[in-house]
RNA sequence: GGAGGGGUGGCUGAGUGGUCGAAAGCGGCGGUCUUGAAAACCGUUGACGGGGCAACCCGUCCGGGGGUUCGAAUCCCUCCCCCUCCGCCA
């Protein structure tokens, strides 16, 4: 959610700024028209009130002398029709009001490239040399199942397109994927490991941004209305929600494993081979809550965080700022690390890293209260995948592929399969 | 699923329908004392919205929504959440 006095007060800028992130002027137009009835309907009702409570006291104040006050009780009486009147519009300004701007995205960093998609995003740095293959390497589509590690078809069986069941090795590469980013994280990075629910409320998702505008991406579960998280971001951001903290405990840094959800209703002929878009994967998410005059310094460092996992794996990848019109909806700057594969010869996502400034603390009613005393301020709120478990996965097949068809173990993985140095073409220890 | 109890400020916790935005304590801030700190003592300290250059004024808020009343933290209805006991269960 933006300031209102953003939107008031700095109107010429936040039209354009709001166009850089797809939304219609007409939009921002109703906005203004809207605000302004509010206000003057505002006013008016808090006048009739104000000689409500006077009457109202005056009648008190009469009856315990004992006189008698019937003039005032009818005057009260038609002040509360008026009030009702004008009550019934100002909520239904305050409706509409709301909509709109739950409806608007958070307006992009000065930093950040404008352009209508990703063709305008800007590649920051690119990190590790892609390994050369003497032999023709291939795609983990054709890797997982020929090691028996990924079976693509029974995950369908049991679900559906876009579900994966993982074997054997698979299972446990990828359970160690999960730990080595854990371990990772919280004994390096300072972030506290969360387990949330894997299901929130609707609350929860209006906070971080998913709702009202993204409903159709995501599970919603009966017969109590819940939904299956899409990210930990979720549960994480929301996870002090309506609070107000003390400056000293900022910047909070939370980490969580969990299954993330998606229905991405409409992206169906995207990606439908392999494991890069599922309905359900597992991600291991970094959230931060920060002082908001830090949060720009705080998204280098976890962006940081993220890549280090990449680092650690010695997979080559490269970041990139992603433009005001390919940015997720409640972001003001955020990087995308895209990891190489060389089964499909492309860079891909595999984290994103976002500063969500003071969007998502609004919405969720995030507040510290300074250190001198003063008002209750928005925290901001940052967050980044460190990182899509499967995706690393799929990172690391296609990466350490030798040529007789068996996978290199990572030397930083290897203690957590045990001392495993290969899984052999025949899907087993090798 | 059944029975009962409860949701009040940053936190804990009082509150006969009529100056209750709300006692008290803790915490925070300022001060006295002290070389400094602690302790003690004194004072101060809610959020949101509207108006005003400002001092300040007005409105709303006691889990959410609705109702009764001239007037609701207090009475009624409804929903949500938490706790205790019973049942079921990994």
């Amino acid at each position: 959610m933006l300031s209102r006095d953003l939107l008031r007060d700095e109107s010429a800028h936040v039209r354009t700024a709001l166009a850089d992130r797809g939304v219609d002027a007409a939009l921002f137009d109703r906005w203004r028209s809207l605000d302004a009835e509010r206000r003057e309907t505002l006013g008016s009702v808090e006048e009739l009130k104000r000689r409500r409570n006077e009457a109202s006291k005056e009648i008190g104040a009469a009856k315990s002398r004992g006189e008698d006050a019937a003039d005032r009780i009818a005057e009260v009486g038609s002040l509360k029709e008026r009030i009702a009147a004008l009550e019934s519009r100002l909520s239904e300004v305050d409706e509409s009001l709301a909509e709109v701007e739950l409806s608007f995205p958070n307006l992009a960093h000065e930093s950040v490239p404008r352009g209508a998609d990703e063709s305008a995003n800007r590649v920051e740095r690119t990190v590790g040399e892609p390994a050369r293959f003497d032999f023709e390497p291939q795609a983990h589509w054709d890797l997982g199942p020929q090691l028996g590690i990924l079976d693509f078809e029974r995950g369908a069986k049991l679900a559906g397109a876009r579900f994966t069941t993982y074997r054997g090795l698979g299972a446990r590469l990828e359970r160690a994927l999960s730990q080595l980013m854990l371990d990772l994280h919280t004994s390096l990075h300072g972030y506290v490991e969360i387990l949330p629910p894997f299901m929130v409320n609707g609350d929860a998702l209006i906070g971080t941004g998913q709702l009202p505008k993204f409903a159709e991406d995501l599970f919603r579960v009966e017969p109590l209305g819940y939904y299956l998280v899409p990210t930990a971001e979720v549960p994480l951001t929301n996870l002090h929600a309506g609070e107000v903290l003390e400056e000293s405990a900022l910047p909070l840094r939370y980490t969580a494993w969990t299954p993330c959800f998606r229905a991405e209703a409409g992206s169906y002929g995207k990606d439908v081979r392999g494991l890069i878009r599922q309905h359900q994967f597992q991600k291991v998410e970094l959230v931060q809550l920060t002082h908001p005059e830090a949060s720009f310094e705080a998204l280098e460092e976890l962006t940081g965080h993220a890549e280090r996992v990449l680092q650690v794996l010695e997979l080559p990848y490269r970041v990139v700022s992603l433009s005001t019109g390919d940015m997720g909806f409640s972001s003001a700057k955020t990087y995308d690390l895209e990891v190489w594969l060389p089964g499909q010869d492309a860079y891909r996502e595999i984290s994103s890293c976002s500063n969500c400034t003071d969007f998502q603390a609004r919405r969720a009613g995030l507040r510290f209260r300074p250190a001198d005393g003063g008002k209750p301020r928005w925290v901001h709120t940052l967050n980044g995948s460190g990182l899509a478990v499967g995706r690393t996965l799929v990172a690391v097949l296609e990466n350490y592929q030798r040529a007789d068809g068996a996978i290199q173990v990572p030397a930083a993985l290897r203690p957590y399969l045990g001392g495993l140095e290969a899984i052999g073409s025949d899907g087993r220890p090798a």
